[in-house]
DNA sequence: TAAAAATACTCCATAGGTATTTTAT
DNA sequence: ATAAAATACCTATGGAGTATTTTTA
């Protein structure tokens, strides 16, 4: 019989690619979680990870199988967390993950804002790319996740909002007048590095599939290279706002506005739907306002 | 440390309202079951379930959490079945659900026709209300459910096959000539007794809100009223094309014709997906040719 | 007073720990 | 040669069984 102790364990496997240090993670010893994996191994009768010198490494059922386990767990989790929200002693922390270029100039208005509206919640952040931060969202790691939209997947639910218009910034020393996205030089252009959404935004609305300059590993980079006349970049309009150097020059596009939509995302199964939903209209009406 | 066997322990209480009957189904004794039982609250710690002389009725938080609970042992099913799927040894049994307002007239072309074409496939049927097979399918207990849209929810999919019009059955002796819906006799309207979709979809047809006029049981209850002479009713396409008895007179709506779409739903994390897709398509198909 | 669930207890399966060996690079 | 995982073996926990008591309608 199948318990949640394999699964539990099976996730961290997955996370730290070695026995050793997914037991540690686990509070307990290197056997026995390597018998608890070998054990379910012999119940699904599928090899999930292949040993060898440097660690365990999952195999394709192992992985796929992984990320059916992190959804499951969470699910444990949120059966939990809603049995405490029912009990009265509902959670007051909640971990929210926000991508690098929306946290600088979003947390400094909202944190102070909801701490204000929601007195006892308490907010705990977390920073990394989108990719990450929906892997750990759906494994339970994170209450809620504020990324650009599209965010909706499988046991995922995604609000918007607001949208955050695209601003030009050139170098002040050579301005360029902001007209069509489509119509930017494309050897000028500078952008983040893979992995980035803001790389593939910007790509998006200048209708460029492929780019295969360098990329920046932060808009503050990014904002250098432009400020010493390097090239020109799309910025999203909140970090333009804060824009402080006189060598770079913004300038907004014409109507329609290239932008991005900004939302927020959460586990459908979540306990916490209901406080969330209640800090979706507390952003949204913020913005508007 | 919560585990799978209290949630499974949990579930079968909540589908017995009886530790010794639960117990028996998950092939264990009632104190084996009562003590799990009671672990889980003390975890939890919320009470889950009020015991007493007529055996055992869960709180309103046990039935919250024993919702949760199916949702969790359905996608434990799932990964092992999804495991199995893997390694080749895919699960041929699939058992459907359907209303028995499609059931009748569906599976005698479909049934064949499905056998033909995917001869690996021991297709298993479940005929009740729609409200139950969602339940059921929910609990993993059915691998898909054909009924009437809306079916979408929470972890559930769904797609549509084929749109069933609503027609007009009136006894020969006093026929009605169908026209708009909403202007139909309500004091002459028969109907099936509540918790038929069949029943909401015809008041809904009809844009009446309500009907306290009593139910039939069955829609072949429902046509010998009619053909007594007892009142009119609506009946679907399907079921209208096997009406042999001369006793009642069928007519067509104009258009735009009162319909309902029929759709197939299954759990979004079924390792069964692609097979069940398979046979979406396979329907839609044959229901336009 | 009788059906249902809880308790008392015993037993055994199994998860986990420590020590050690095997494996692969 | 050495890090990593498997194996061996022991212990202890806890899940399940039987027998019995308590509860409540």
């Amino acid at each position: 019989m199948l318990t949640l102790r394999q699964l539990r364990y099976l996730v961290a496997l997955a996370e730290h690619g070695h026995f050793g240090r997914a037991a540690a993670a686990c509070n307990v010893t290197q056997p026995a979680l390597s018998m608890q994996i070998k054990e379910l191994e012999a119940e699904l009768d599928v090899p999930l990870v292949e040993r060898g010198r440097h660690g365990a490494i999952l195999t394709e059922e192992g992985e796929a199988l992984a990320a059916r386990a992190r959804a499951l767990t969470a699910g444990v989790k949120d059966f939990e967390d809603f049995a405490r929200e029912r009990r009265g002693v509902q959670a007051r922390r909640l971990i929210l993950g926000i991508i690098p270029s929306i946290a600088p100039y979003l947390l400094p208005t909202l944190l102070p804002h909801l701490q204000a509206a929601l007195p006892d919640l308490e907010l705990k952040v977390r920073e990394t790319q989108t990719h990450t931060l929906m892997t750990e969202l759906a494994a339970g790691e994170l209450d809620a996740v504020i990324a650009a939209l599209p965010l909706a997947q499988d046991g995922i639910e995604a609000h918007a909002l607001f949208d955050d218009p695209f601003l030009l910034a050139s170098p002040s020393a050579d301005p360029l007048q902001a007209k069509d996205p489509r119509d930017l030089p494309h050897d000028r252009l500078l952008l983040l590095e893979e992995g980035h959404c803001l790389r593939e935004q910007a790509l998006g609305a200048c209708a460029i599939s492929d780019l295969s300059t360098f990329g920046a590993t932060s808009l503050t980079t990014l904002l250098h290279l432009v400020a010493s006349g390097q090239g020109i970049t799309l910025v999203p309009k909140m970090a333009a706002d804060q824009i402080a150097d006189p060598r770079i020059a913004v300038s907004r596009f014409p109507d329609p506005q290239p932008h991005r939509t900004i939302g927020m995302a959460w586990r459908a199964a979540s306990p916490r739907t209901r406080k969330l939903k209640e800090i979706v209209r507390r952003i949204s009406e913020g913005a508007t306002a």
